[in-house]
DNA sequence: ATATGACTGATGGTCTGACCTTTGGCAACA
DNA sequence: TGTTGCCAAAGGTCAGACCATCAGTCATAT
């Protein structure tokens, strides 16, 4: 009498039984924290409360703290200093770190980084076109010189290269896309760099093709020419992310 | 003598001073263990030395060792369960991670999360055109008619209305889109509660309008109509953004 | 006056040893 | 054969200690 269409009660009820959340201490201060500074209770540079404090408000030990702390840092979000305490970090630094774990990527996240960086860019170029002010076409423009003053050293290239697409970034005056870009970028920065170590073909002709695609770019933005500036970073990424798939 | 081209001898020899470099010793197990993952010689699922054994083998405290796995852990790159062990992570999931920190910290800004979610999702809608497939297009489709079955309940149409756009951004088949969409959706979601709860005007009218611009979407998906997609998928967010400024 | 140097307190970094909870396996048991 | 109970090992947490480093202070020397 139990037994009514193939399942019983009981399984009925296992099948409620739901696994309980088992909360780490260690991850609840890095919630909290986290929760203090994008409700902006907490702000870049500003001091946190020492790590002993933190043990005493908090009412657990130490290692938590330091547990959380460590998260923090991995993050990006906090940067301890001995002697002086913890400081929320410049949201720069984050770039620096994630890096170094950059080469863990494979084939398959690299494609679809491509695809993010398509989907971001060829828009923020749009509307580069037509917010940049003229501060922001002259950074943009200075690491143009840049690329094309460094067209036979990869890594100087390179650098001004990641610059220039982050300046058309800041230029939307959108800081929430302006960290998509840095990061998605960010991460192909790596393989890039591998991309251009091996050797296959001329590097320096690339180079060059890049500078010029790089300069239809700044001639649509500084010109406000919103739709062409959205094609023409569509064509250079497209361009450019040929070479990056040869390697794969 | 020394004071040529406004430069001294002792300037320029200021200038080359680096700072040392202080080696933390949690940072350089990180780098080790990671090193060793990277040239394949830890595999993902693989189990680690247990703690104390990583402590004889560094020669460091169990504090160190800690503080290394938890980096790691952090990374998504290793995964620690108490009785276990701790193993070598998916790296599948470190990549949507770490993206999403990075809009943890910029605050609360409505209109460039608006503006975010226009770059994204209009893109989406344009991949998802050309890559969806058959299950996908079903799942999007019965959230369309959770909609249409909830135009009097906002929490539900709501509901609904998440999962619509998220299986689009899943359509995609790139699991880094997907995250993006789903944070800044997210994050937008909240708002859009409260624009609803607030009393202006009539919301089961709101409701329907915006099933009949889901179901253009849903149509031109169907069609593989990409470019139309894309346009549909603009427009739709163009429009409900509208209310949710009202609200600000 | 200025700069140098020693002192001090606070802080993050590390080490040690201890205790807890959870887990998986194993042996004893029904 | 299947269940129960126990136990060793593992990660999680805590407390206390020591170290190196830093900012600030103050006295001293130039």
């Amino acid at each position: 009498m139990n037994d009514l269409g193939g399942r019983s009660r009981v399984e009925d009820a296992a099948e409620q039984l739901q696994p309980i959340e088992r909360s780490s201490v260690s991850d609840a201060i890095v919630d909290q924290i986290i929760g203090l500074i994008s409700r902006s209770m907490l702000k870049s540079g500003d001091r946190l409360p020492s790590e002993r404090e933190l043990c005493k408000r908090f009412g657990v030990g130490r290692t938590s703290v330091r547990e959380a702390l460590r998260s923090l840092a991995t993050m990006g979000i906090v940067d301890g200093r001995v002697g002086e305490g913890t400081f929320v970090a410049d949201n720069r630094q984050h770039l620096e770190r994630t890096l170094r774990w950059g080469m863990l990527l494979d084939g398959d996240d690299v494609e679809n980084l491509i695809e993010t960086r398509l989907m971001l860019e060829s828009n923020t170029a749009f509307w580069a076109a037509t917010r940049a002010r003229e501060e922001d076409l002259s950074a943009i423009a200075t690491h143009l010189e840049g690329m094309e003053a460094n067209v036979l050293d990869s890594e100087g290239f390179l650098e001004h290269d990641l610059r220039f697409h982050l300046e058309i970034a800041s230029a939307t005056q959108n800081p929430i896309v302006q960290r998509l870009v840095s990061t998605t970028r960010g991460y192909l920065q790596e393989w890039i760099k591998g991309s251009l170590k091996a050797p296959s073909g001329n590097t320096a002709d690339r180079a060059r093709l890049s500078v010029q695609e790089h300069r239809v770019i700044l001639e649509v933005l500084t010109a406000r020419e919103a739709e062409a500036a959205r094609e023409a970073m569509s064509a250079h990424i497209l361009s450019s992310s040929k070479d990056l798939r040869a390697h794969m």
